[in-house]
RNA sequence: GCCAACUUAGCUCAGCUGGUAGAGCAGCUGAUUCGUAAUCAGCAGGUCGCAGGUUCGAAUCCUGUAGUUGGCUCCA
């Protein structure tokens, strides 16, 4: 007897019955047997060593393959569990999925584990990679699973096997003295894992739920080569290199205090990137039709009743009494505007109407969630919610999304990716205005041709959103704005304009912003640019250097003739040199650098540099002056 | 909130197993007047996050507390 497989250059080849993947990368040849992984059959992976169907189409999967790159990892997820098994016998196993940047394993363990062992675990693990230990597939019953896991006295396997859906194929892998639950597939040897490296330790609860016990996690990430792991590393080091919170403290930008957790101080520095930030939201503002309103911080409960934050939010709102009236900390703004939407007659000729507001918010986040400037308790959005008749929904999100690309264009944020958040489990209103809410949305993005996700249950209480993610510089993703559709609130506070027929109608209201959180924002955009402000947002835009003190005259006059121009300059009269003036501006990443010697005072000329593109060489203050305060305008990246 | 780690001068960090706190940078003073990433010298600066405890003696050990950091299912 004999099977036939399809290899990928469509040829067929003749294998004796039983054959596997490794006897047919054997028959191919030595070199690919010994770089051989894993295969793919009829399009599922699958071990190395797994009996091959005839018929089928088979390719070898080899270092040189994407989906090679997951499976060493999960191969390396089991040899760090094998290791600590080794270790720390009396340690259970959770699990030990691959993850963005590598894997982690999850134990159960008496004592957590400390740094200081992932050394000596990661020696471990090197240990069994020289041993060249064999991985060994085996299916498995239910049954026979469940008793193997409680003779080794593994309960997480246990359960875990309890949530596989009956009728799904059971296995389990066994290489040495360690035998894991696992779906597979795996490397055919521990020799073939070369690249490693163990990251960190976390708490983790099982099965995320903090009901449950809190294991303990080692991260790790894995590569083909050393090379690769390498590169990976450095790639955390430059990540960690733009960490806002190490710049903003840097760069003078901002800090913070514990006597107020998680809430930003904005020096003077970070105050104009902020305000700058602002400014170009409030041009956008006027040209795109929104109307900028102030409404109060602190309001009565009965509103937050009313809006439904009472019942829906409170956990995340801070509040306080006076008079023995009790009042909450606004952590939105859309119940003051549907109080002052409600306190005028409408037309439907004045619809839509756009309120924007900047104002502060503050919501109580739990102490471990928070996180630098992308995280804090309180902040100002770009907030505005829009007042508008169902047949309004569309044009309004379509010039929503205009603004959207114009605002991300403008610092350079690239691949845009869409996501439809809906209801989730603690909502108001009906199943009918949900599926009405969720369809609009998805309507509004098919006629828009944007392609989404949907993130099934991720919608505010009051409706259904979308949410748009850009990539940084770093090829990160963030989610900055936003879009939901909301029918309850206008419900809730009885809102109505009247229709062409003199009847009443319910305004819908939809809550956008494009930044989102300013803090949050602000923190984003110095990891994109790694702290080097374009020349708009820049706190110093131009750093004005006098050689020595015969400059100081004319360098006066420079700084002068820059600030009447609206441009921000810092003249550095320090009795410092030149190098050293340099030096600091570079380090502030001050954008532009005036050198004035005796030269340039005599001619009002200035010697001009570039923190990124060096000596530009001379021109005249005018003339650097005005490019300046051009490239200031026109908001250039 | 939970698990773990961290907290020493304005900043970045030393300070071994407990024996009365140190550097660099920044700051201040003085000298130097200098051409594209740190001129030199001197001075000053901390009740070691906070509160208890152990000890003859605590930055160091223990307990509590605050803040910060890494995490808390991208499902065997």
């Amino acid at each position: 007897m004999s099977i036939a497989v399809r290899l990928p250059d469509d040829s067929l080849r003749q294998l004796p019955d039983g054959a596997t993947g490794a006897d047919l990368a054997a028959g191919i040849g030595t070199r690919l047997l010994d770089a051989a992984l894993a295969i793919r059959m009829d399009g599922r992976l699958s071990d190395l060593k797994t009996p091959l169907n005839d018929g089928a189409s088979v390719a070898i999967i080899t270092n040189k393959d994407p989906e090679s790159l997951e499976l060493i990892r999960h191969s390396t997820a089991h040899l760090l569990a094998q290791a600590v098994k080794r270790l720390y016998p009396s340690a259970r196993v959770g699990i030990g999925p691959v993850i963005e940047d590598g894997f982690y394993y999850d134990f159960l363990v008496e004592k957590p584990f400390t740094p200081e062992d992932l050394p000596i675990i990661e020696a471990e693990m090197r240990k069994i990679v020289q041993e060249g230990v064999e991985v060994v597939h085996e299916d498995l019953g239910r049954d026979e699973a469940i008793a193997r896991f409680e003779a080794m006295g593994e309960p997480l396997k246990v359960e875990v096997v309890a949530t596989i859906p009956q009728g799904d194929r059971i296995s389990g892998y066994r290489q040495g003295d360690f035998y894991d639950l696992c779906r597979g597939p795996h490397v055919p040897n521990t020799g073939k894992l070369k690249a490693f490296k163990l990251l960190s330790i976390a708490g983790a609860y099982w099965k995320g739920d903090e009901r449950n016990a809190m294991l303990s996690r080692i991260y790790g990430t894995a590569f083909h080569s050393q090379k690769e792991l390498e590169e990976h590393l450095k790639r955390l080091e430059e990540a960690k290199a733009r960490d806002h919170r190490k710049l903003g403290k840097e760069l003078g930008l901002y800090s913070f205090h514990p006597e107020a957790p998680a809430s930003p101080f904005f020096h003077p520095k970070g105050t104009v990137v902020y305000n700058e930030l602002v400014t170009y939201v409030r041009e956008l503002y006027f040209k795109y039709g929104y109307s900028e309103v102030i409404t109060p911080q602190i309001l009565d409960v009965a509103l937050w009743k009313t809006s439904g934050h009472y019942e829906n939010y409170a956990e995340n709102m801070y509040f306080t009494t006076a008079e023995e009236r009790e009042y909450a900390v606004k952590p939105m703004n859309c119940p003051g505007h549907c109080l002052m939407f409600g306190s005028q007659k409408h037309s439907y000729r004045d619809l839509p109407i756009r309120y924007a507001d900047f104002g502060r918010l503050h919501r109580y986040e739990r102490s471990g969630v928070t996180h630098g400037l992308t995280r804090v308790r309180t902040f100002c959005q770009d907030d505005a919610h829009i007042y508008c008749t169902p047949e309004q929904i569309k044009t309004e999100m379509a010039a929503f999304l205009a603004l959207l690309k114009e605002v991300y264009d403008t610092f350079g944020f690239e691949g845009m990716r869409v996501a439809l958040s809906t209801r989730p489990e603690k909502r108001l209103g009906s199943d009918a205005i949900w599926d009405a809410g969720e369809a609009a949305l998805g309507a509004a993005l098919d006629e828009a041709g944007m392609p989404y996700t949907l993130n099934p249950g991720e919608g505010a209480f009051y409706g259904p959103k979308i949410e748009f993610q850009i990539l940084d510089a770093l090829k990160r993703p963030w989610q900055l704005g936003t879009l939901q559709v909301d029918y309850m609130m206008p419900e809730r506070f009885e809102l109505a304009y009247t229709m062409a027929d003199g009847t009443e109608g319910r305004p819908i209201m939809l809550h956008r912003a494009v930044l989102g959180s300013l803090e949050r924002f602000m923190g984003i955009l110095v990891e994109h640019t790694a702290g080097a402000f374009p020349v708009w947002l820049a706190p110093v835009q131009v750093a004005i250097l006098p050689i020595t003190d015969r400059a100081h005259a004319f360098s006066t006059e420079a700084a002068a003739r820059a600030k009447a121009q609206g441009l921000r300059a810092d003249l550095d009269l320090r009795n410092e040199s030149l190098k050293a003036k340099i030096r600091d501006a570079q380090l502030a990443k001050v954008p532009y650098m005036l050198v004035i010697g005796d030269r340039e005072a005599e001619a009002g000329t200035v010697s001009v540099r570039h923190r990124h593109r060096g000596d530009l060489g001379v021109q005249s203050l005018d003339d650097f002056l005005a490019g300046l305060a051009q490239e200031s305008r026109e908001r250039c990246r």
